[in-house]
DNA sequence: ATTATGTGCTAACCTGTGTCAGTTTCTGAA
DNA sequence: TTCAGAAACTGACACAGGTTAGCACATAAT
C-alpha cells in the first residue's frame, strides 16, 4: 500500500494537504495491526484506560445499552475513522464498540499520538479536526432524532454515511455498500425495526433511494436532499485553519 | 472573588486537587470580562473563528435551526462551562449559543489556553476532561431522545442538570432554580411544549418533582433516579488519570 | 386603565410510530 | 437436500405524542 492509500491519509489529506514527512508519520500509526471478527466488542462500556484504534477496514458501531435491554447506536464508523480516541485518556468510555463485520485496526497508545503530534503540529491540528467533526455528526443524530421525522431522517443518516463514505473511496453519487441490517438502523435512528421497513419500502416506493442487499442505491439525490434537508457544511464545509 | 471561588475552579477542583499556582493561572483566564443581555447570540451557526468564552454567571443554550422553523436544543451551559470551546480553532460553528439571561462570561483565546496548557499541563488535562465530559452529555441526550418515552427523557434531564449544578454549588438534593421555560425545555427533550407540560403535570401529580416559577423541587429523589435509570456515572464516576 | 406579549395550562382530536404476531426469503451448516 | 436461524417484510391494532385552539394569568409597554 503507498503512503497515501490509507483511509485515514485519504480522509485528513482532503482538508490539509499532508507533506511526506506527516505522511510518513501516519504510516508510522499503522505499526500494531490486529484482526477482529464480526460482532467483537473493541471497548466495554465502563472500561477505563482502554486502547484507541485507527479503522483500517471493516465496520464498527458506537452504542450505549439501556437497563430495559433496548439500546441507541452513537454512530457507525467506516474505515479511516478512529475508534474511543476520546474516552482513551480522561474518561471510562461511556459506551461500547463492537465490530459489525470482520475488520482490521491499528491499535494507537497515547504515547504514539503525542509523540506523533510533537513532530508534526500540523497532524494534531487535522487528528482534532477530525475529532471535532465526529462530534459534530453526533450533534446531528441529535437533530435526526429529535426533530426529523422517521422518514426525513432515514434520508438523512443514508446520506450522511454516502458522504463519509465517498471521502475514503467507498462510495459514489450513485450509492455505496452498506453491510448494516435493518435493526441496527433503526438502533441508530431511534425506531423500530418494523417501522423503519416502513420507512425503506416508502423510499424505495417515491423513487428516491434503494437499500437492498446490503447496497444502497441513490435513485433520485437531489429529491433526496431536499426531503432530508441535508446540508454538509458540517461534514466538509472547511478544514482546519491551515492551508 | 478568592482564587478557589470561580465556578470553573470548583468544577475542575471537584476531579484534580488544583495547586495554587493552578489555580492562578484560571483565575488568569477571567481578564476579558464581558456581559450579554438576554436573547443575545454569542456564537451563530457557520461562523469561523469565533471566541472561546468561560460562563461566570447565568444560562446560556448551544442550538441548531432546522429549515423547517423547529430547533433542536443541544444543551444548556451553567457557571462553570465552556462555551464554543470545541469549534473554536477547527472549525466554523455547527451551531447557535445564545444567553438565556443575562449573563457573565470571560473571554477566552485559543493563545490564552494554549500559553496555559504548557505552563500547566495537569490544567490542560482537566480541561480535555470537561471537554470529554460535554460531549458525554451530548452522547446521554442522543439516548434520551432516541430510546426513553417522554416521562423518562424529562426525569433524567432534570436530574442531570441537577447534578452539573450541584457540582457548582447551585443546587442541593432538595431542588435549584430554573430559568428555563417549558419551550425551551421541550426543544431540548424533542417533545412539543403542549406534551411538556402533560408530562410536567404528571411528574408533580406523581409526586416526583415540581416545576414551578422558575424552580425545580425534587419530591421523591430515589424515586425519579429509578423511574429515568439515572446513572450519573458519565458524569462524575471518574477524573482524569490523575491524583 | 388598556392593550400587548409571553408563559402556563387544558381539552379534543388526529396521526406517526410501536407492538404483536405472524409469513416469506435467504444463507449457511449439517 | 434438508434444516435452523437470521433477516426482510407485512397487516392489525394500540397508544404516545403532535396539533389545534383556546383560557388564564402574569408582566411590560402605552
Amino acid at each position: 500500500m503507498s503512503l497515501e492509500d490509507s483511509p485515514l491519509a485519504r480522509k485528513l489529506g482532503a482538508f490539509v494537504a499532508l507533506s511526506e514527512q506527516e505522511l510518513s508519520v501516519l504510516q508510522g500509526f499503522h505499526q500494531r495491526r490486529k484482526t477482529f471478527e464480526t460482532g467483537r466488542d473493541l471497548v466495554l462500556q465502563g472500561q477505563l484506560g482502554h486502547a484507541a484504534y485507527i479503522l483500517a477496514e471493516g465496520w464498527v458501531c458506537s452504542y450505549k445499552l439501556l437497563p430495559g435491554g433496548s439500546r441507541q447506536i452513537v454512530d457507525f464508523q467506516i474505515p479511516g475513522d478512529f475508534l474511543g480516541l476520546r474516552s482513551m485518556l480522561f474518561r471510562t468510555s461511556d459506551h461500547s464498540i463492537e465490530a459489525m463485520t470482520k475488520i482490521e485496526v491499528s491499535e494507537v497508545s497515547g504515547d504514539d499520538l503525542m509523540d506523533a503530534f510533537s513532530k508534526t503540529p500540523r497532524l494534531a491540528t487535522a487528528v482534532l479536526w477530525a475529532a471535532s467533526r465526529d462530534e459534530a455528526m453526533v450533534v446531528e443524530h441529535l437533530v435526526d432524532v429529535g426533530r426529523r421525522s422517521a422518514l426525513e431522517r432515514t434520508a438523512h443518516f443514508l446520506l450522511e454515511l454516502g458522504a463519509r463514505l465517498k471521502l475514503v473511496g467507498l462510495a459514489t453519487l450513485e450509492g455505496y455498500d452498506c453491510p448494516l441490517s435493518q435493526y441496527l438502523l433503526a438502533d441508530a435512528l431511534g425506531l423500530s425495526a418494523v417501522h423503519l421497513n416502513r420507512v425503506l419500502r416508502q423510499l424505495r416506493e417515491r423513487g428516491l433511494l434503494t437499500f437492498r442487499n446490503g447496497h444502497v442505491t441513490f435513485n433520485n439525490f437531489e429529491q433526496l436532499l431536499v426531503i432530508a434537508s441535508f446540508d454538509a457544511a458540517y461534514l466538509d464545509q472547511d478544514g482546519p485553519l491551515l492551508r
